[in-house]
RNA sequence: GGGGGUAUAGCUCAGUUGGUUAGAGCGCAGCUCUGAUAAAGCUGAGGUCCCAGGUUCGAAUCCCGGUACCCCCA
């Protein structure tokens, strides 16, 4: 039997659904019921434990969930294992704050293995607390016991023997460590954690396939580095660790040099010497200076100056607009953006360079210079006498490193026989005779047409479609493209379309290059004036390549007229002068590698950063930036690109290295006394121009509060040279939602992307399996397992046994150089995390040891994750590893593919878009949410939003605390002891109220009418043909939505079908509950089958549409289940006291209607029965809506409520199929809007007129440009000579001097209103509604008024349905009213009086049966006692007083 | 600088192969229904469809140029 339910209290019934799933171990025994099921295989990205969830993991979990669930109930054997991600620097800052230290040396001193073990009980903590906060959710994982985890984590480091209790309900026994390395292992289950051993040497298999190939290199990065830590920061530590502080910043000038008569001399500009100005804060970086950058727009001024302690006066070259430029003046005023951050007490105001040079002495604008032309220009360095100036390759000795780069340039496609080769064929290419093979795919007839027809097609082909085959098919200028692309120098932009000479012109001054060959292209633009750019030609004549005669000569004619410029002359000079530069910078590639700093010394284009701006703009310096690669981030990457040479000045622990002689080596960058040195020595030279005291924020230790330098940094890479293979299986996915084009981004990344940097200066991560001499970088090892390093270990490995492989207790093991014979050790760095997730395709399905089955399961199905970022993190490491893994085992993409479908998702936001932060108390914690707003309508948020864009979620009011319910108590502050507060949102109230509620209500209507009714749906089915046509339709529309429902878990649009279910909980409510209420309301009579067929079948509704939402609201679905199977066991009232005991049989419920699960989720999912789907029906019953809503929207612009009754409506549809359709549900109509008569007319021209317009879709390509008039003038004919359009015959008619015949679908016909009828139309249906109102209407309608009043006192006096009353009224008009009605006919004629009526007894007794009926009232006394105990309501024109008393 | 995307109501976004009066949700205003539910339903106000040019009988839609914002890359 039924239980009745009252009010839904949400959240209380979750808590109650937790209980139950876990006291009938759910979970479990659906695991069971598909074992042996087909497989669906889903790969979770892992979670990263270091903190508590927020609300912002709760979309993408409830995907994962939601998809999983359905995968289940559609009989699938699943994994169902969540991942940890455990390694990384996010673990080490937390630990580190939590340990008290703060710097890498601290670390060190009280023990890797100490703060390893640390870290290890962090993830622990933190996966337990995920854990639960994910059982919270409902979704359903096989989850490790969060206490067995604590457990894990409490005896992290000590020896103790444990027992672990698995998942899968096994025991393993071992010290913390030993079961901690292998959790998540298949034998045990549960979720991942990237710290395990498998993990871990998974990913030395991988590095080993990369090393194998040749992948693995050693290069270097630039860090903030504190000298007293001896360690780099990251990027987090620097951002906490900013502060105002003052330098002294310096002017110095670098001489400019040229050659002449093969002697390097002081530049002189009419005799007179000239200089660079440059500008810089950190005075001790002018030792390792390389270069010298300008902006090319920029304005340099060229100024004639005497400084102080100068013989004779010098040009000084910086930029225009810094000669007058006032230097910090905002800062001065308002501080450097923090409170503070004001400026320095003491501290002068910041002169401007002609202030400087005013007292000095005179000076004098002579001349300007674009940036652009001073590119190329060389100077001499300030230190070039220094050793490490001197080195070649810079300091120190980088030869065996760059020896890898000269290694990859001399591949064979970049040889200079291939370029001569390729540069051969362009010149061949113009007479077409022996050009090189079309790519297949390019159709030639399509590109020949278009060539004839217009340019732009082919300008649009090359952008798009053709690139990729340029790229990929053999091709001319591939060698050239990939030589230049590779060293660095001639950006992308030589390829492009757009370019011009000037663009290779400049990179190779930018090189420092004034080559005979950079000359030669210059000349050879300059003769030809010749806007013609390389990509244009090259491109044209490259990618169409005709294969057919025809071909050949529409090509020569488009070449002819587009390019005249394009003569074979011209192209045989290109060619040649292609050559000639490729090897040109084939032969120098090394020179410019193996220069000294001394040697390097130019001024370069500075380029611009990620943003597009300009790394060097006018104003706070001289608008000429000193580079020194070796000191400086952003020096490093404008070095990189260009390849400058590199010198690292600074040691370890921040002093300059023996290459700076006695003068700076040992002294500390940071020491202000280092400072003086360099202006000293700059003095001496004459370098020295002036020196200041500047404010700035400079990065410092985030503890020690110690100022941080820029230090040149050994690092890890895998070149990534093969990525076309991880483009290949990139195409081989599937990416969703299309929309935000995920398959292109991931593939733009690829094109784009740089080498992998692997290595982290850290302690907790990946030991890199890297093994090297220590005195020789070039011979190092990759180690592919554990295994493989126990055999060829030489020393330290019994020390190892029996520790993970992290550090410290990897680092002591020692192999031997297979080359060599050298000893080498372990790098002691760890690995990006990202590798960490990105092999868990192989380290979680069993690739190393089970490979039957990781032949199962690989491929994952599905993966899902926030996509922004991922691209190039997570998405980027799967593709990649995978690729590597995979190389060698298959050829073919889709069998390297880790993945088939990836679903992304955007980001959620706070109310107003904007991002949570934890930091500032906006990032809304799970718990709060959860038991604030309840799971389900998370859930149903989460999934009713459109994946492609970010979620508004809600706001968290830090100022006001609540307390939350948990399933484990009430809290006042999480467990990590911050206060729960309030939080709002707008779309979770939305959803609970437009849905949740309704749905909940309709199945409350069920159950308490059928709890009353003693409804036992162990009665016979009704025959559906014996139901009434709605109880057809709403089953009919459930066929539809299980349709629905399918196809959108199918496609991963979740989305879709949780709005179409929302439309059928507004069908079901407003609809059919509606609409039915009163066969519910029958006495008992079990003959009854119109009752019983209604019943029926809104318990199959219900029943059905708990088991189509139980995968996105998995509690309330669970709720209404249970008691609409009539399980009876303690659930949905339990609170728990007898709930451990229950007595119900696993998996059979005893309630009623025969067999079923006792939970929702062991259900099968609902399939489509076709004999109840009925679209002709669902197509009529939507018409009926649209009339009846259309009647509706009359009575509302009618100003008649529904309540009065209304004599007619008449409707007529140009459609008969349809008018008879609606025909039949005239009662349905009739009741719906109160009328008394539904009629259906052929028409209603009596009733209405009519308005008529062309069809511009049709008469369009008919009729052209008549249409003008056609538009005009249909509108204004009369009406009469069009009406046979509406019968569907067609009229001929003279518009605009034409005859012109009008189909009827060339006409649109709608609607106008006329008197005493209220009009309209709506999808062909026309209706007229009658507005006439007679004193029995006016009086029926007063009744009904009459009626809503006293069923409203019932509701307020909270009757039951059954209880019955008595009721009592008074109206104060009574004697007047009778008056008036013995006068009724002659005010009604002189007021117009129609629509209003005064309410009199004698009407209350016409109706008095009604009335009793409908409000189960035994009698209706009017009193005419003054002293009523209740407000009077207005019915008609009369105030009158209701009161009800029970019977 | 290069590549990609977006621009539509106060807000968030739809808008089919170009077609008539450009829609939805939220918000606002008004009204209505209710014997399960003050749940909801209906109506209304509110738009130079970013700007300019072009193609077309006809452009939010296609093309070209510009502006603003976002993303990716260097």
């Amino acid at each position: 039997m039924f239980q009745k339910v009252d009010e839904a209290r949400f959240v209380e019934g979750e808590h109650e659904m937790l209980r139950l799933w876990s006291e009938r171990d759910v979970f479990r025994r659906l695991l069971d019921k598909n074992a042996g099921g087909p497989k669906w295989s889903f790969l979770d990205g892992p979670i990263t434990a270091n903190n508590p969830m927020g609300v912002h993991h709760a979309w993408g979990r409830t995907y994962k969930d939601v998809y999983q669930r359905y995968r289940a109930m559609t009989g699938h054997e699943l994994r169902y294992q969540n991942g940890f991600d455990c390694q990384g620097l996010w673990v080490e800052v937390e630990v580190e704050k939590e340990m008290g230290l703060g710097t890498k040396t601290a670390i060190v001193e009280q023990g890797i293995d100490k703060f390893v073990h640390e870290c290890k009980k962090r993830v622990l903590t933190f996966a337990a607390r995920q854990t639960e906060q994910s059982v919270r959710l409902g979704y359903w994982m096989e989850w490790d016991d969060p206490e067995e985890l604590r457990k894990l984590a409490s005896h992290i480091g000590d020896e103790e023997t444990l027992t672990l209790q698995t998942p899968k309900g096994e025991t393993a026994s071992g010290s913390a460590e030993e079961l901690t390395a292998r959790l998540g292992n298949p034998q045990w289950g549960g979720s991942y954690f990237t710290f395990s051993t498998e993990n871990n040497e998974t990913i030395w298999t991988f590095l080993k396939k990369c090393f194998e190939r040749g992948k693995i290199y050693l290069g270097h990065d630039v860090m903030p580095w504190g000298g007293r830590a001896g360690s780099a920061y990251s990027q987090m530590e620097i951002a906490d660790g900013r502060k105002l502080t003052t330098h002294r910043s310096c002017f110095v000038r670098f001489p400019l040099i040229e050659e002449q008569d093969g002697t390097t001399e002081t530049r002189r500009h009419g005799g007179v010497p000239e200089y660079l100005l440059v500008w810089t804060t950190t005075p001790w970086t002018l030792t390792s200076n390389v270069a010298a950058a300008v902006n090319p727009d920029l304005e340099y001024v060229r100024v004639k100056a005497q400084t102080r302690g100068d013989e004779e006066p010098a040009y000084y070259y910086f930029a225009k607009e810094n000669l007058e430029f006032k230097r910090l003046e905002r800062e001065f005023k308002e501080g450097f953006g923090r409170p503070e951050w004001q400026w320095p007490d003491g501290l002068d105001k910041l002169k401007t360079i002609s202030q400087i040079f005013k007292e000095q002495g005179k000076y004098k604008v002579d001349g300007t210079v674009k940036g652009e032309e001073m590119i190329g220009w060389r100077y001499a360095g300030p230190f070039d006498d220094l050793d490490a100036q001197n080195q070649p390759t810079g300091y120190p000795d980088r030869t065996s490193q760059l020896q890898i780069y000269a290694d990859r340039w001399s591949q064979p496609s970049f040889t200079r026989e291939q370029l001569a080769k390729d540069a051969k064929k362009l010149t061949t290419a113009v007479s077409l005779d022996d050009a090189p093979q079309v790519p297949n795919s390019l159709v030639e007839d399509k590109a020949l047409t278009a060539i004839d027809e217009q340019q732009d097609w082919i300008d649009k082909k090359l952008r798009t479609e053709w690139r990729d085959k340029l790229e990929e098919g053999p091709k001319l200028i591939s060698g050239l493209l990939e030589a230049a692309k590779s060293v660095g120098i001639l950006t992308s932009r030589l390829v492009d379309y757009d370019t011009n000479f000037s663009e290779l012109d400049r990179a190779l001054r930018n090189l420092g290059m004034e080559t005979a060959f950079a000359r030669d292209w210059r000349a050879l633009v300059a003769a030809n004036e010749s806007t013609l750019t390389v990509g244009t030609t090259l491109k044209h004549i490259y990618s169409v390549q005709p294969k057919s005669e025809e071909g050949r000569q529409a090509l020569q004619e488009w070449v002819g007229e587009a390019q005249p410029n394009l003569t074979p002359e011209l192209i045989n000079s290109l060619s040649l002068a292609i050559e000639r530069v490729f090897h040109s910078l084939e032969t120098e590639l090394g020179s410019i590698l193996f220069k000294s700093g001394a040697e390097a010394h130019h001024v370069i284009d500075g380029g611009r950063d990620f943003k597009g701006n300009p790394h060097v703009v006018a104003g706070e310096g001289t608008g000429i930036v000193h580079i020194a690669p070796g000191c400086g981030d952003v020096d490093n990457q404008i070095g990189q690109s260009i390849r400058l040479p590199v010198i690292a000045p600074l040691s370890e622990d921040g002093s300059y290295g023996p290459g700076f002689d006695d003068r700076f080596t040992g002294h500390t960058a940071v020491d202000p006394a280092t400072a003086d040195l360099v202006f000293e020595q700059l003095k001496e030279k004459g370098h020295f121009v002036y020196v200041e005291e500047y404010p700035h924020v400079y990065p410092h230790c985030w503890r020690t509060g110690e100022e941080l330098v820029f230090r040149l940094v050994d690092e890890w890479f895998i070149n990534m040279d093969w990525r076309e293979e991880i483009k290949d299986v990139t195409r081989a996915i599937e990416w969703l939602p299309e929309s935000i084009q995920g398959q292109d981004r991931e593939v733009e990344w690829l094109s784009t992307m740089r080498d992998w940097m692997i290595s982290k200066k850290r302690f907790w991560g990946l030991a890199l399996p890297i093994w090297v001499n220590p005195n020789d970088a070039s011979d190092f090892e990759v180690i592919g397992s554990l295994a493989e390093l126990k055999e060829r270990a030489v020393e330290g490995w019994d020390e190892f046994e029996g520790h993970t492989p992290h550090r410290p207790w990897i680092d002591v093991v020692k192999i031997k150089s297979e080359k060599t014979g050298a000893v080498l050790t372990r790098v002691e760095d760890v690995g990006n995390p990202w590798l960490d997730a990105g092999i868990t395709p192989f380290s979680t399905m069993g690739y190393r040891e089970q490979p039957d089955m990781w032949e199962q399961w690989y491929p994952a199905d599905f993966v899902t994750e926030c996509f922004p970022g991922q691209f190039r993190n997570w998405f980027y490491s799967l593709l990649a590893l995978s690729t590597m893994m995979r190389h060698g085992e298959t050829d073919k993409p889709e069998e390297k593919r880790p993945f088939k479908t990836l679903l992304g998702h955007r980001l959620v936001m706070d109310e107003t878009g904007q991002p949570m932060h934890k930091s500032d108390g906006t990032a809304i914690w799970f718990e709060e949410a959860a038991e604030q707003l309840g799971v389900d309508t998370l859930r149903w948020m989460y999934l009713a939003h459109n994946p492609a864009s970010d979620l508004r979620f809600g706001t968290r009011h830090p100022d006001e605390p609540v307390t939350l319910n948990t399933p484990e108590g009430p809290i006042s502050e999480t467990k990590e002891g911050l206060p729960t507060v309030k939080v709002t949102s707008k779309p979770a109230d939305d959803i609970r109220r437009q849905v949740l509620i309704p749905l909940w209500n309709s199945y409350a209507f069920f159950v308490n009418y059928a709890v009353a009714d003693e409804f036992a749906p162990t009665l016979e089915q009704v025959p559906l043909a014996d139901r009434p046509e709605i109880d057809r339709w709403i089953l009919s529309r459930l066929q539809e939505l299980i349709g629905t429902a399918h196809e959108s878990f199918e496609a991963y649009d979740v989305a879709t079908f949780v709005a179409a279910a929302t439309t059928y909980i507004d069908d079901l409510s407003n609809w059919y509950i509606r609409r039915n209420r009163r066969r519910f309301w029958r006495s008992k009579d079990a003959s009854d089958t119109d009752k019983t067929a209604a019943y029926q079948t809104l318990h199959e509704v219900l029943l059905t549409l708990t088991k189509l939402l139980a995968p996105c609201v998995p509690f309330i679905t669970e709720r209404m289940y249970g008691n609409l199977i009539g399980d009876t066991s303690p659930r949905a009232t339990s609170r728990g006291s007898n709930a451990g005991e229950s007595s119900v049989p696993r998996g059979v419920a005893r309630g009623l209607g025969g067999e079923h699960s006792d939970s929702v989720h062991l259900c099968e999912y609902p399939s489509i029965d076709e004999s109840k789907l009925d679209l002709e029906l669902n197509r009529k019953t939507a018409d009926v809506q649209t009339l009846v809503r259309l009647g509706h929207r009359l009575r509302e612009s009618a100003e008649l409520r529904v309540r009065q009754p209304l004599a007619e409506l008449q409707f007529a549809a140009s459609d008969a199929a349809q008018a008879s359709a609606l025909e039949q549900s005239a009662d349905i109509i009739a009741d719906e809007l109160n009328v008394k008569m539904v009629t259906r007319s052929e028409n209603l021209d009596d009733l209405v007129s009519y308005s008529f317009k062309p069809n511009l879709k049709t008469l369009g390509p008919k009729y052209g440009k008549l249409l003008g008039v056609i538009r005009k003038e249909l509108p204004e004919m009369d009406g009469a000579l069009l009406a046979p359009l509406r019968n569907g015959k067609p009229v001929t008619i003279t518009l605009g001097g034409e005859e012109v015949t009008l189909e009827p679908d060339d006409v649109l016909v709608s609607t106008e209103q006329a008197s005493d009828w209220a009009s309209g139309d709506d999808g062909g249906i026309q209706v007229a509604l009658s507005t006439t109102l007679t004193p029995a209407l006016i009086r029926e309608g007063m009744a009904r008024d009459f009626v809503r009043h006293v069923q409203q006192a019932r509701k307020d006096a909270g009757l039951v349905i059954t209880d019955r009353i008595r009721i009592f009224y008074f109206t104060s008009d009574a004697d007047v009213q009778i008056a008036i009605t013995e006068h009724e006919e002659s005010i009604q004629a002189s007021t117009g009086w129609k629509d209003k009526g005064v309410l009199r007894p004698t009407d209350i007794d016409e109706w008095s049966e009604y009335i009793r009926t409908e409000t189960l009232s035994d009698s209706i006394t009017h009193t005419t006692a003054k002293d009523v105990p209740v407000e009077p309501v207005t019915i008609g024109e009369s105030q009158v007083a209701i009161w009800i008393k029970p019977a």
